[in-house]
RNA sequence: UGGGCUAUCGCCAAGUGGUAAGGCAACGGAUUCUGAUUCCGUCAUUCGCAGGUUCGAAUCCUGCUAGCCUAGCCA
């Protein structure tokens, strides 16, 4: 029932390939990492970092590893570590034996700031969080020197000993970086590299009180490891110098070099993490793998495939530049994977019963349709067909524009699979609601046979009342929608979810959770994974199908 | 206001002095028992703006303008 998974070769060409190859010799190999901090689950964005990072050193012939960059105890949590690995996994990226945590290298990452301390490059500061941020200056008037800034490089040694032997309280002492309190770059005025946080960690339990800061440890997490080329996001070019700075203070033999690239932005679509876990904790989503969110188990859950989220990401290129990327191109590549993948089936979401006066009222015929228009490897199936059915509310209108192919009065359609069938009458309710509509069949066209051959505009889907299975199929608008007065610019979307009781032909006995189908001309949908069962059975629409059909409001 | 980065079609995005790739969207048209798919075709005399250098500039120079990032003991 599933395609081959021929495996895509999809190739990053962008500034970042030029400096990986101005920077190789033919002897070393690219080395890369995608660093998660464990303390969140993964989205959209990430996606496109682990696919350029896994990407590219797949495209070399190099390697990439996966860190956890967990050096702050306070935020992180081995649920998240789990998740993020099989997040990756299914993205369809190794890291074989590569699995590393920064907190790996804390005793290193220690003795390197002895060394730092006894090369007068690093201080134990005595300041508040407050007082270093008075002293730190502003954006344009410089900084000033801590006090404690020129302690002899043996009470910096004992001081900072103690810090690590808990001998002082969160927050009362930090270990500086001595640069320049008066770099026009903030990062640069003495960063804290150090702070004391008596706290459990979840890898290394309480065996540390002191933890290291970001700009200090990533870029010796990097060299360590050997990582050739440390790639991430724009917000931290400017912290560059201080990478570097780092990475030239400590007597390292290669040199990682930090390339930046822009974030993933998508349409109408928020990325953040707070955001994320704000709609989560106040149960406005149906958890993290909610089918709307863009976290990574939410576009599982939704049916998303991995090749496409793959495609997606290296058809957005990499740059520099911000720019925010439009939903029709991340639901072409999902309708351009499912397409030829999937297999199909009729379900009737809005249904409205069709009556076939001519046909007899006990009889059931078996039509034999296809299960894919191009792929006969699919097989076919038999659809039951009766005097009874449901067709769409949509495909019938009393008064319909000049070109409308569907049912109207006294206007013929095709049944797909079946018979062409002629619209002789409606009958309504007290209220003037179609309740049914009233056709002839016309024996000699059904399909496949040879008087078949007489042509009609349209075809419409269907399915026999007396068959048919009650469904839910959960559809899918945007979770947000734009709203000027709302403070990111967006405000929840009270339709992003539409639940509908709808009626499937009868051949989903053995569809399991993670099934897909394509419901013809409805989209594409998967069993949910989380709700679906044999006895309520639920779909979820991943994408609808493109559509050219323009209804003209008249 | 200091520093850093960015600016090429409605949306992404190539382009690295030799006369504007590609994808998405859109629009035509062919095929179609899914208004799907597939298939052909159209879609930037112009590269944020203004000057300059050059035989020649999106690419070099000068000056503007706009947007983003940056003052966590977060990452």
């Amino acid at each position: 029932m599933s395609a081959e998974n021929e495996n895509k070769e999809f190739i990053y060409e962008s500034f970042i390939n030029n400096f990986i190859e101005e920077d190789l010799s033919d002897t070393s190999e690219l080395v890369t990492r995608f660093p998660p901090e464990p303390n969140g689950y993964l989205h959209l964005g990430h996606a496109k970092s682990i696919c350029l990072n896994f990407g590219l050193a797949e495209q070399y012939g190099g390697k990439c590893n996966l860190r956890f960059d967990d050096t702050n105890p306070a935020k992180e949590d081995t649920e998240f570590v789990n998740s993020i690995k099989n997040d990756i996994k299914w993205l369809g990226f190794d890291w074989e034996d590569r699995l590393y945590f920064a907190s790996g290298y804390f005793d290193k990452m220690y003795e390197y700031a002895v060394e730092l301390i006894k090369k007068g490059l690093a201080y134990v500061c005595d300041m508040s969080a407050e007082q270093v941020r008075l002293a730190r200056g502003t954006l344009t008037e410089p900084g000033k020197e801590s006090p404690y800034r020129n302690r002899s490089i043996e009470e910096n040694l004992d001081l900072f000993e103690r810090m690590k032997n808990g001998e002082f309280a969160d927050g009362e002492k930090t270990l500086r970086a001595k640069i320049d309190m008066a770099s026009p770059n903030i990062n640069m005025r003495d960063p804290v590299i150090y702070r004391i946080a008596h706290m459990t960690h979840h890898a290394t339990g309480d065996k540390w009180c002191i933890y290291p800061m970001y700009d200090y440890a990533h870029p010796i997490e990097d060299a360590i490891e050997g990582v050739t080329h440390s790639i991430c996001t724009m917000e931290f070019e400017d912290h560059r110098p201080l990478y570097d700075w780092v990475v030239n203070n400590i007597d390292f033999k290669v040199k990682p070099r930090q390339i930046e690239f822009a974030k993933l932005n998508l349409e109408d679509t928020i990325m953040g993490k707070r955001y994320l876990r704000n709609l989560v904790e106040t149960n406005q989503v149906d958890g993290w793998d909610d089918p709307r969110l863009i976290t990574l188990s939410g576009i599982r859950r939704r049916g998303y495939t991995p090749e496409a989220i793959r495609s997606f990401c290296a058809s957005v290129g990499v740059a520099k530049a911000n720019s925010v990327v439009s939903l029709s191109q991340l639901e072409y590549y999902a309708r351009e994977d499912l397409q030829p993948k999937t297999p199909v089936r009729m379900a009737v979401l809005d249904p409205v019963k069709l009556v076939i006066t001519n046909y007899p009222e006990d009889k059931t015929e078996y039509l034999t349709l296809e299960n894919h228009p191009k792929d006969e490897s699919f097989g076919t199936r038999e659809v039951p067909f009766t005097r009874e059915l449901y067709i769409e509310r949509e495909d019938f209108l009393e008064d319909p524009p000049k070109k409308f192919f569907r049912l109207a009065p006294d206007k013929e359609v095709r049944l797909k699979g079946a018979y062409i069938v002629k619209c002789t009458g409606v009958v309504k309710d007290s209220d003037g609601n179609i309740t049914e509509i009233h056709c002839t069949y016309d024996p000699e066209t059904r399909s496949g046979s040879e008087a078949a051959g007489r042509k009609v505009k349209g075809t419409i889907h269907w399915v026999s009342c007396a068959h048919a299975k009650p469904i839910q199929v959960n559809l899918y608008e945007n979770l947000v929608i734009p709203d000027e007065g709302s403070d990111n610019g967006y405000s929840l979307n009270p339709d992003s979810l539409k639940v509908v009781k709808a009626y499937i032909e009868d051949n989903i006995s053995d569809v399991k959770p993670m099934d897909r189908f394509q419901f013809m001309r409805n989209g594409y949908f998967i069993a949910d994974s989380k709700h679906f069962t044999d006895e309520k059975p639920v779909f979820n629409r991943i994408v609808s199908l493109k559509s050219s059909f323009k209804p003209q409001k008249q």
